[in-house]
DNA sequence: GGGATATTTCATCATGCGTTGAATTTCTGA
DNA sequence: TCAGAAATTCAACGCATGATGAAATATCCC
């Protein structure tokens, strides 16, 4: 009976343990349901049930966590990639869109993940903008490989700079996942959103502008994954 | 001498009006120099070089001043758009380049507007998002027009959502002026930016993907406006 | 059992934000 | 000449934020 005030039962460690996935977790959760603005320590702490010191006790700072957020992701995607990259007997058209697939496996559903990753950032987060962006160009780095085997090959146009090629595919990628659920809002008109079918409009108009003849039919594309 | 305490001399109008249009300017200064994070009220009225109540006297709020600052540009793209758009003997691949020139030349030199258009935020600004959106979609469906007259005369492809199209052609443009000046940073390497030549590459990308005949080549396309 | 250690919360700090109301000065027009 | 309008600043409010240090509790090991 040492404690001279009353003893409340609120702190010290729980039933079970909030682990830093959880909290990865939530912050994710936030992200896509508020928007990276509203992503405050403290919304993250109450969407993880917790306190929002215990965040300082997993995450050195947020942008620590949202930097643990990425590579949580990452190296997964990279190590596909690889994969993908590697597969040099494979038709390049394929290995493009099977590339498309692999990001919308990983991304489709996170729409936190690529509010981070369109560098919607948080207050002047110079130095973040900066570390992923680096990580994000390493990446990209492996999808201008598989560029440079077309071009080498001969698939692909030689005029194409691939790092450039792989950005226009990945970004508007991206970017098409984040607009056409909005697009019914934006039109004030409801509009079905068929995420896929835009992708696939995409990839069409992608490898028709990059392929050295355009004009072979495209292989029978593997549909996306479904959420 | 009624004022009791030492009057200070530097309240009351100034030799030169602080005009609406010299906070804009100040807005996209900070804008494109720090980010749309860093732009407060108060670091908006800095580079204007008054108070910030002052905005307060020209503007409802800063989200009035967001949109006061897309309508002084709007307005004037949506008449040359619609110029462009009614211009239907000139070839469609023709009037789409002009199309890019016309943003470029007047977004091209305005990072802070971009960032706007781009949806970086400030603080949950919801309400403010929905009208932007509303704004740049009825931009960007005066593209989707000249597409859809192309799909009519068919030169493009018939399975091209127009719509759709147009967010291709208009999103990656913005988001590749973006990227080219930034592209050094994140490869660690000196790289030299050639906004030209990337808009050119995606510009020839793009019209090899919407065309029927993807293998006719281009028109020469006259050079994008320096600044 | 008891001390070390890990986990959790609480209370708090300083800061920066958007915004407002009042005070002050200059300009204008009757 | 003088009243009122216009333009400007000052001081402050309330709030949310990222972060910290200390306290409290649970668990584990000897």
């Amino acid at each position: 009976m040492i404690s001279p005030k009353s003893p409340s039962r609120t702190r010290g460690p729980k039933a079970h343990r909030v682990e830093p996935d959880q909290i990865l977790d939530a912050a994710e959760r936030v992200f896509a349901a508020r928007g990276l603005q509203a992503a405050s320590v403290r919304a993250i702490a109450a969407e993880a049930a917790c306190d929002a010191s215990l965040i300082y006790y997993h995450f050195d700072s947020k942008e620590t966590l949202f930097l643990a957020l990425l590579d949580r992701l990452l190296p997964a995607l990279h190590q596909e990639l690889a994969r993908l990259s590697a597969e040099v007997e494979r038709p390049v058209v394929e290995r493009l869109w099977e590339t498309l697939r692999l990001y919308h496996r990983h991304m489709g559903h996170r729409a936190g993940l690529r509010a981070i990753i369109k560098g919607e950032l948080v207050r002047g987060a110079e130095g973040l903008q900066r570390e992923i962006g680096g990580r994000l160009v390493r990446n990209a780095e492996q999808v201008a490989n598989i560029l440079r085997q077309g071009i080498e090959e001969g698939a692909i146009r030689p005029e194409l700079e691939p790092r450039l090629g792989a950005f226009f595919l990945l970004k508007t990628f991206i970017e098409t996942l984040d607009l056409v659920p909005r697009l019914g809002v934006f039109l004030n008109e409801p509009v079905k959103p068929d995420i896929p079918k835009a992708i696939q409009s995409w990839f069409q108009l992608y490898w028709r502008g990059v392929a050295t003849d355009p004009l072979t039919p495209l292989p029978a594309l593997p549909p996306l994954s479904e959420f």
